[in-house]
DNA sequence: GTCTATAGAAAGATAGAC
DNA sequence: GTCTATCTTTCTATAGAC
Protein backbone atom coordinates (compact mmCIF):
# COMPACT_ATOMS: atom_id res chain seq x y z
CA UNK A 1 0.00 0.00 0.00
CA UNK A 2 1.36 3.30 -1.28
CA UNK A 3 1.17 6.75 1.09
CA UNK A 4 -1.66 7.81 -1.00
CA UNK A 5 -3.59 4.66 -1.02
CA UNK A 6 -5.80 6.03 1.60
CA UNK A 7 -7.05 9.58 2.38
CA UNK A 8 -4.43 11.27 4.73
CA UNK A 9 -3.18 7.99 6.48
CA UNK A 10 -0.61 8.80 9.05
CA UNK A 11 -0.21 12.77 8.14
CA UNK A 12 -1.09 14.42 11.14
CA UNK A 13 -1.89 17.99 9.76
CA UNK A 14 -4.58 16.40 7.40
CA UNK A 15 -6.16 14.21 9.72
CA UNK A 16 -6.02 17.54 11.97
CA UNK A 17 -7.60 19.66 9.33
CA UNK A 18 -10.70 16.70 8.77
CA UNK A 19 -10.95 17.08 12.43
CA UNK A 20 -11.95 20.58 12.92
CA UNK A 21 -13.71 20.38 9.52
CA UNK A 22 -16.12 17.88 11.20
CA UNK A 23 -16.16 20.32 14.39
CA UNK A 24 -17.74 22.95 12.60
CA UNK A 25 -20.30 21.74 10.81
CA UNK A 26 -20.92 19.27 14.18
CA UNK A 27 -20.70 22.68 15.98
CA UNK A 28 -23.18 24.37 13.70
CA UNK A 29 -25.73 22.05 13.13
CA UNK A 30 -25.85 20.73 16.77
CA UNK A 31 -24.34 23.83 19.06
CA UNK A 32 -21.39 23.30 21.63
CA UNK A 33 -23.65 20.97 23.90
CA UNK A 34 -25.67 19.23 21.41
CA UNK A 35 -22.60 17.98 19.80
CA UNK A 36 -20.15 14.93 21.20
CA UNK A 37 -16.12 14.67 20.61
CA UNK A 38 -16.98 11.35 19.61
CA UNK A 39 -19.70 12.54 17.20
CA UNK A 40 -16.81 14.40 15.46
CA UNK A 41 -14.54 11.89 15.69
CA UNK A 42 -16.51 9.77 13.76
CA UNK A 43 -17.11 11.99 11.19
CA UNK A 44 -13.38 12.76 10.72
CA UNK A 45 -12.80 8.95 10.17
CA UNK A 46 -10.65 9.00 13.65
CA UNK A 47 -11.10 7.98 16.95
CA UNK A 48 -12.34 10.32 19.87
CA UNK A 49 -8.93 10.07 21.60
CA UNK A 50 -7.53 11.79 18.39
CA UNK A 51 -9.44 14.83 19.05
CA UNK A 52 -8.21 15.20 22.83
CA UNK A 53 -5.02 14.30 21.85
CA UNK A 54 -4.78 17.01 18.30
CA UNK A 55 -7.03 19.68 20.09
CA UNK A 56 -6.76 19.11 24.09
CA UNK A 57 -10.34 19.45 25.04
CA UNK A 58 -13.47 19.77 23.67
CA UNK A 59 -13.08 23.62 24.39
CA UNK A 60 -10.14 23.96 22.98
CA UNK A 61 -11.62 22.09 19.47
CA UNK A 62 -14.53 24.69 19.83
CA UNK A 63 -12.62 28.00 20.11
CA UNK A 64 -10.43 26.86 17.00
CA UNK A 65 -13.34 25.95 15.51
CA UNK A 66 -15.06 29.56 16.10
CA UNK A 67 -11.72 31.02 14.91
CA UNK A 68 -11.92 29.30 11.40
CA UNK A 69 -15.49 29.93 11.37
CA UNK A 70 -15.87 33.51 12.10
CA UNK A 71 -12.72 34.52 9.84
CA UNK A 72 -14.39 34.88 6.60
CA UNK A 73 -16.85 37.22 5.77
CA UNK A 74 -20.61 35.97 5.76
CA UNK A 75 -23.22 38.60 4.53
CA UNK A 76 -21.05 42.22 5.03
CA UNK A 77 -19.81 42.82 1.65
CA UNK A 78 -16.42 45.48 1.20
CA UNK A 79 -18.29 48.62 -0.32
CA UNK A 80 -19.71 51.00 2.18
CA UNK A 81 -22.07 53.02 0.37
CA UNK A 82 -24.16 50.12 -0.66
CA UNK A 83 -24.08 48.42 2.86
CA UNK A 84 -27.88 48.83 3.64
CA UNK A 85 -29.27 47.02 0.20
CA UNK A 86 -26.12 44.58 -0.47
CA UNK A 87 -26.27 43.15 3.80
CA UNK A 88 -30.03 43.16 3.76
CA UNK A 89 -30.21 41.04 0.47
CA UNK A 90 -27.49 38.72 1.52
CA UNK A 91 -29.26 38.42 5.05
CA UNK A 92 -32.58 37.80 3.45
CA UNK A 93 -30.68 35.31 1.45
CA UNK A 94 -29.12 33.09 4.00
CA UNK A 95 -31.34 33.22 6.47
CA UNK A 96 -33.51 30.76 4.24
CA UNK A 97 -34.18 27.79 5.90
CA UNK A 98 -33.14 25.62 2.71
CA UNK A 99 -29.98 28.12 2.04
CA UNK A 100 -26.91 26.59 3.16
CA UNK A 101 -26.48 25.28 6.55
CA UNK A 102 -22.61 26.24 7.62
CA UNK A 103 -22.16 29.80 9.06
CA UNK A 104 -20.75 31.56 11.94
CA UNK A 105 -24.22 32.85 12.64
CA UNK A 106 -25.78 29.13 13.35
CA UNK A 107 -23.05 28.03 15.03
CA UNK A 108 -23.11 31.18 17.70
CA UNK A 109 -26.75 30.85 18.32
CA UNK A 110 -26.69 27.36 18.88
CA UNK A 111 -23.78 27.78 21.09
CA UNK A 112 -24.88 30.79 22.89
CA UNK A 113 -26.38 28.96 25.83
CA UNK A 114 -23.05 27.85 27.11
CA UNK A 115 -21.09 30.29 29.18
CA UNK A 116 -17.98 29.21 28.46
CA UNK A 117 -18.47 29.00 24.77
CA UNK A 118 -20.37 32.63 25.27
CA UNK A 119 -16.52 33.95 26.12
CA UNK A 120 -14.72 32.05 23.37
CA UNK A 121 -17.33 33.64 20.99
CA UNK A 122 -17.26 37.52 22.48
CA UNK A 123 -13.61 36.99 21.61
CA UNK A 124 -13.88 35.75 18.34
CA UNK A 125 -16.42 38.41 17.60
CA UNK A 126 -13.82 41.42 18.60
CA UNK A 127 -10.98 39.47 16.56
CA UNK A 128 -13.10 39.51 13.01
CA UNK A 129 -16.23 40.15 12.31
CA UNK A 130 -16.98 43.12 14.56
CA UNK A 131 -13.10 45.05 13.50
CA UNK A 132 -14.52 44.19 10.32
CA UNK A 133 -17.87 45.83 10.81
CA UNK A 134 -16.26 48.33 12.30
CA UNK A 135 -14.16 49.27 9.72
CA UNK A 136 -16.79 50.24 7.24
CA UNK A 137 -18.71 52.55 9.21
CA UNK A 138 -17.87 55.84 9.85
CA UNK A 139 -18.50 58.53 13.03
CA UNK A 140 -17.55 58.76 16.33
CA UNK A 141 -19.81 55.31 17.76
CA UNK A 142 -18.97 53.22 14.83
CA UNK A 143 -17.93 50.25 16.97
CA UNK A 144 -21.83 50.40 19.05
CA UNK A 145 -23.13 50.60 15.85
CA UNK A 146 -21.21 47.46 13.91
CA UNK A 147 -22.72 45.66 17.01
CA UNK A 148 -26.12 46.72 16.86
CA UNK A 149 -25.53 46.05 12.81
CA UNK A 150 -24.56 42.50 14.24
CA UNK A 151 -27.57 42.22 16.28
CA UNK A 152 -30.02 42.60 13.78
CA UNK A 153 -28.37 40.22 11.41
CA UNK A 154 -27.77 37.82 14.69
CA UNK A 155 -31.98 38.80 15.80
CA UNK A 156 -33.42 38.13 12.58
CA UNK A 157 -31.01 35.06 11.56
CA UNK A 158 -32.80 33.70 14.85
CA UNK A 159 -36.16 33.86 14.23
CA UNK A 160 -35.92 33.20 10.87
CA UNK A 161 -33.72 30.09 10.54
CA UNK A 162 -33.35 28.62 14.13
CA UNK A 163 -36.51 29.36 15.30
CA UNK A 164 -38.38 29.69 12.09
CA UNK A 165 -41.33 31.44 12.98
CA UNK A 166 -44.00 31.10 10.39
CA UNK A 167 -44.29 34.98 9.39
CA UNK A 168 -40.81 35.10 8.58
CA UNK A 169 -39.92 32.10 6.79
CA UNK A 170 -43.30 32.59 4.86
CA UNK A 171 -42.70 36.44 3.92
CA UNK A 172 -41.65 37.36 0.64
CA UNK A 173 -38.03 37.82 0.33
CA UNK A 174 -38.52 41.22 -1.52
CA UNK A 175 -40.49 42.90 1.17
CA UNK A 176 -38.67 41.66 3.71
CA UNK A 177 -35.14 42.80 2.10
CA UNK A 178 -37.19 46.23 1.78
CA UNK A 179 -37.89 46.34 5.91
CA UNK A 180 -34.31 45.63 6.76
CA UNK A 181 -32.44 47.83 4.27
CA UNK A 182 -34.12 50.51 5.88
CA UNK A 183 -33.15 49.43 9.59
CA UNK A 184 -29.24 48.91 8.23
CA UNK A 185 -29.47 52.25 6.81
CA UNK A 186 -30.63 53.56 10.40
CA UNK A 187 -27.61 52.21 11.68
CA UNK A 188 -25.39 53.29 9.31
CA UNK A 189 -25.95 57.18 10.21
CA UNK A 190 -23.36 58.69 13.01
CA UNK A 191 -26.33 60.12 14.82
CA UNK A 192 -30.10 59.68 14.75
CA UNK A 193 -32.88 62.40 14.91
CA UNK A 194 -33.77 62.72 18.52
CA UNK A 195 -37.17 62.49 18.17
CA UNK B 1 -46.57 19.52 63.59
CA UNK B 2 -49.15 21.32 61.99
CA UNK B 3 -50.24 21.66 58.18
CA UNK B 4 -48.95 25.09 57.83
CA UNK B 5 -45.91 23.79 60.48
CA UNK B 6 -43.06 23.86 57.12
CA UNK B 7 -43.91 25.79 53.62
CA UNK B 8 -46.29 23.55 51.61
CA UNK B 9 -45.31 20.22 52.96
CA UNK B 10 -47.86 17.90 51.36
CA UNK B 11 -49.76 20.43 49.00
CA UNK B 12 -49.36 18.96 45.65
CA UNK B 13 -50.50 22.54 44.02
CA UNK B 14 -47.69 24.37 46.13
CA UNK B 15 -45.44 21.93 45.35
CA UNK B 16 -45.66 22.03 41.25
CA UNK B 17 -45.47 26.02 41.81
CA UNK B 18 -42.24 25.49 43.45
CA UNK B 19 -40.51 23.27 41.05
CA UNK B 20 -42.58 25.36 37.87
CA UNK B 21 -40.64 28.93 39.39
CA UNK B 22 -37.08 26.74 39.95
CA UNK B 23 -37.56 25.80 36.51
CA UNK B 24 -37.95 28.95 34.86
CA UNK B 25 -34.75 30.15 36.79
CA UNK B 26 -32.74 27.19 36.05
CA UNK B 27 -33.42 27.10 32.21
CA UNK B 28 -33.24 31.14 31.88
CA UNK B 29 -29.83 30.99 33.52
CA UNK B 30 -28.37 28.16 32.43
CA UNK B 31 -30.42 27.08 28.78
CA UNK B 32 -32.31 23.93 28.05
CA UNK B 33 -29.38 21.63 27.74
CA UNK B 34 -27.17 23.22 30.81
CA UNK B 35 -30.24 23.19 33.31
CA UNK B 36 -30.66 19.76 35.04
CA UNK B 37 -33.49 18.14 36.57
CA UNK B 38 -31.76 17.65 39.79
CA UNK B 39 -30.98 21.27 40.06
CA UNK B 40 -34.33 21.90 39.39
CA UNK B 41 -35.88 19.77 41.90
CA UNK B 42 -32.82 20.66 44.70
CA UNK B 43 -34.01 24.73 43.90
CA UNK B 44 -37.85 23.71 44.71
CA UNK B 45 -36.79 21.58 47.64
CA UNK B 46 -38.31 18.46 46.33
CA UNK B 47 -36.13 15.01 44.53
CA UNK B 48 -35.62 14.92 40.96
CA UNK B 49 -38.17 11.64 41.27
CA UNK B 50 -41.46 14.94 41.58
CA UNK B 51 -40.62 16.63 38.75
CA UNK B 52 -41.26 13.78 36.20
CA UNK B 53 -44.09 13.15 38.56
CA UNK B 54 -45.45 16.28 38.06
CA UNK B 55 -44.45 17.18 34.59
CA UNK B 56 -43.75 13.95 32.86
CA UNK B 57 -40.63 14.82 31.66
CA UNK B 58 -38.25 17.18 31.29
CA UNK B 59 -39.56 18.58 27.69
CA UNK B 60 -42.99 18.98 29.42
CA UNK B 61 -41.74 20.96 32.03
CA UNK B 62 -39.68 23.13 29.76
CA UNK B 63 -42.91 23.48 27.87
CA UNK B 64 -45.02 24.92 30.78
CA UNK B 65 -41.88 26.90 31.83
CA UNK B 66 -41.65 28.49 28.29
CA UNK B 67 -45.26 29.18 28.42
CA UNK B 68 -45.52 30.82 31.34
CA UNK B 69 -42.53 33.01 31.03
CA UNK B 70 -43.56 33.84 27.49
CA UNK B 71 -47.22 35.05 29.04
CA UNK B 72 -46.33 38.07 30.00
CA UNK B 73 -45.24 41.26 28.89
CA UNK B 74 -41.43 42.42 28.62
CA UNK B 75 -40.46 45.65 26.67
CA UNK B 76 -43.27 46.15 24.42
CA UNK B 77 -45.91 48.66 26.05
CA UNK B 78 -49.76 49.12 25.09
CA UNK B 79 -49.32 52.22 23.32
CA UNK B 80 -48.71 52.26 19.30
CA UNK B 81 -47.73 55.63 18.86
CA UNK B 82 -44.76 55.57 21.76
CA UNK B 83 -43.99 52.02 20.64
CA UNK B 84 -40.51 52.87 19.11
CA UNK B 85 -39.01 55.38 21.91
CA UNK B 86 -40.55 53.58 24.85
CA UNK B 87 -39.56 49.91 23.38
CA UNK B 88 -35.80 50.89 23.03
CA UNK B 89 -35.61 52.51 26.35
CA UNK B 90 -37.30 49.48 28.07
CA UNK B 91 -34.67 47.74 25.86
CA UNK B 92 -31.85 49.05 27.60
CA UNK B 93 -32.68 49.30 30.26
CA UNK B 94 -32.98 45.51 30.37
CA UNK B 95 -30.65 44.63 28.56
CA UNK B 96 -27.85 45.93 30.67
CA UNK B 97 -26.07 43.03 32.56
CA UNK B 98 -26.52 43.76 35.57
CA UNK B 99 -30.29 43.75 35.15
CA UNK B 100 -33.03 41.51 36.23
CA UNK B 101 -31.97 38.53 34.96
CA UNK B 102 -35.18 36.78 34.56
CA UNK B 103 -37.04 37.12 31.09
CA UNK B 104 -38.44 35.36 28.62
CA UNK B 105 -35.44 36.51 25.86
CA UNK B 106 -32.63 35.21 28.13
CA UNK B 107 -34.37 31.72 28.60
CA UNK B 108 -34.85 31.81 24.39
CA UNK B 109 -31.43 32.41 23.88
CA UNK B 110 -29.86 30.20 26.08
CA UNK B 111 -32.18 27.36 24.69
CA UNK B 112 -32.24 28.08 21.31
CA UNK B 113 -29.12 25.63 20.74
CA UNK B 114 -31.57 22.02 21.30
CA UNK B 115 -34.03 21.48 18.22
CA UNK B 116 -36.98 20.24 20.46
CA UNK B 117 -36.29 23.54 22.54
CA UNK B 118 -36.56 25.43 19.72
CA UNK B 119 -40.06 23.88 18.38
CA UNK B 120 -42.04 24.33 21.37
CA UNK B 121 -40.26 27.91 22.04
CA UNK B 122 -41.92 28.92 18.04
CA UNK B 123 -45.04 27.85 19.21
CA UNK B 124 -45.28 29.83 22.26
CA UNK B 125 -43.88 33.42 20.45
CA UNK B 126 -46.79 32.56 18.15
CA UNK B 127 -49.01 32.13 20.97
CA UNK B 128 -47.95 34.96 23.05
CA UNK B 129 -45.06 37.54 22.30
CA UNK B 130 -45.71 37.42 18.45
CA UNK B 131 -49.69 37.50 18.40
CA UNK B 132 -49.38 40.98 21.06
CA UNK B 133 -46.81 42.73 18.86
CA UNK B 134 -48.54 42.09 15.51
CA UNK B 135 -51.88 43.57 17.65
CA UNK B 136 -50.10 47.07 17.66
CA UNK B 137 -48.62 47.50 14.30
CA UNK B 138 -51.16 48.22 11.19
CA UNK B 139 -50.69 47.34 7.72
CA UNK B 140 -51.11 44.49 5.63
CA UNK B 141 -47.58 43.04 6.66
CA UNK B 142 -48.06 43.65 10.42
CA UNK B 143 -46.82 39.76 11.30
CA UNK B 144 -43.43 40.19 9.60
CA UNK B 145 -42.87 43.41 11.01
CA UNK B 146 -43.83 42.27 13.87
CA UNK B 147 -40.97 39.36 14.31
CA UNK B 148 -38.58 41.45 12.52
CA UNK B 149 -39.51 43.70 15.92
CA UNK B 150 -38.79 40.52 18.19
CA UNK B 151 -35.22 39.90 15.77
CA UNK B 152 -33.97 42.96 17.02
CA UNK B 153 -34.89 42.63 20.51
CA UNK B 154 -33.53 39.06 20.73
CA UNK B 155 -30.61 40.18 18.86
CA UNK B 156 -29.51 43.38 20.99
CA UNK B 157 -30.28 40.49 24.10
CA UNK B 158 -27.80 38.55 22.42
CA UNK B 159 -25.22 40.09 21.93
CA UNK B 160 -25.30 42.96 24.60
CA UNK B 161 -26.10 40.52 27.75
CA UNK B 162 -25.48 36.99 26.71
CA UNK B 163 -22.30 37.61 24.90
CA UNK B 164 -21.64 40.88 26.67
CA UNK B 165 -19.44 42.65 24.22
CA UNK B 166 -17.85 45.01 25.16
CA UNK B 167 -18.97 47.71 22.24
CA UNK B 168 -22.58 47.68 23.50
CA UNK B 169 -21.70 47.04 27.25
CA UNK B 170 -19.99 50.23 27.25
CA UNK B 171 -21.84 52.26 25.23
CA UNK B 172 -23.85 55.33 26.59
CA UNK B 173 -27.42 54.14 27.48
CA UNK B 174 -29.04 57.42 25.59
CA UNK B 175 -27.05 56.88 22.40
CA UNK B 176 -28.40 53.09 22.13
CA UNK B 177 -31.50 54.32 22.90
CA UNK B 178 -32.10 56.54 19.72
CA UNK B 179 -29.92 54.45 17.61
CA UNK B 180 -32.63 51.67 18.45
CA UNK B 181 -35.52 54.06 18.54
CA UNK B 182 -34.65 54.82 14.88
CA UNK B 183 -34.83 51.01 14.28
CA UNK B 184 -38.04 50.29 15.47
CA UNK B 185 -39.44 53.32 13.57
CA UNK B 186 -38.26 52.14 10.35
CA UNK B 187 -40.20 49.13 11.25
CA UNK B 188 -43.34 50.51 12.42
CA UNK B 189 -43.96 51.94 8.74
CA UNK B 190 -46.13 48.93 6.78
CA UNK B 191 -44.19 50.09 3.54
CA UNK B 192 -40.17 51.27 4.04
CA UNK B 193 -39.12 53.82 1.16
CA UNK B 194 -37.57 51.89 -1.54
CA UNK B 195 -33.95 53.39 -1.71
C1' DG C 1 -47.43 12.94 48.62
C1' DT C 2 -42.82 12.15 48.83
C1' DC C 3 -38.91 9.45 49.52
C1' DT C 4 -34.39 6.21 48.57
C1' DA C 5 -32.22 3.60 45.35
C1' DT C 6 -30.99 2.45 40.89
C1' DA C 7 -31.34 1.36 36.05
C1' DG C 8 -29.41 2.52 31.66
C1' DA C 9 -27.33 5.56 28.52
C1' DA C 10 -23.99 8.90 27.17
C1' DA C 11 -20.63 12.28 28.05
C1' DG C 12 -15.34 14.01 28.39
C1' DA C 13 -11.01 12.50 29.20
C1' DT C 14 -6.96 9.20 29.87
C1' DA C 15 -3.73 4.83 30.06
C1' DG C 16 -1.16 2.11 27.57
C1' DA C 17 -0.48 -1.10 23.44
C1' DC C 18 1.29 -1.37 18.65
C1' DG D 1 0.19 8.26 14.32
C1' DT D 2 -3.57 5.85 15.75
C1' DC D 3 -5.87 2.34 18.14
C1' DT D 4 -8.81 -0.38 22.00
C1' DA D 5 -10.37 -0.25 26.39
C1' DT D 6 -11.77 1.96 30.42
C1' DC D 7 -12.30 5.48 34.26
C1' DT D 8 -15.33 8.71 36.12
C1' DT D 9 -19.07 11.65 36.09
C1' DT D 10 -23.54 13.13 34.92
C1' DC D 11 -27.88 12.78 32.90
C1' DT D 12 -33.10 11.39 32.47
C1' DA D 13 -36.28 8.33 34.00
C1' DT D 14 -38.36 4.56 36.79
C1' DA D 15 -39.36 0.85 40.52
C1' DG D 16 -40.97 0.27 44.74
C1' DA D 17 -41.12 1.50 49.92
C1' DC D 18 -43.56 4.30 53.46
Amino acid sequence: MSVTDQPRRRDAAATREAILRAAIEAFTRAGYDGAGVREVAAAAGVTAMLVNRYFGSKEQLFAEAVDRSFAAPTVVGADPAALPAQLAAALVARTDPASEPLNPYLLMLRSAGNPRAAEIMREAIGRHVGRRLTGLLTGPDAGERAELVLSVIAGVWLMRDVLATPALTGADPGRLKEHLSGVIQALSRPSPDPA
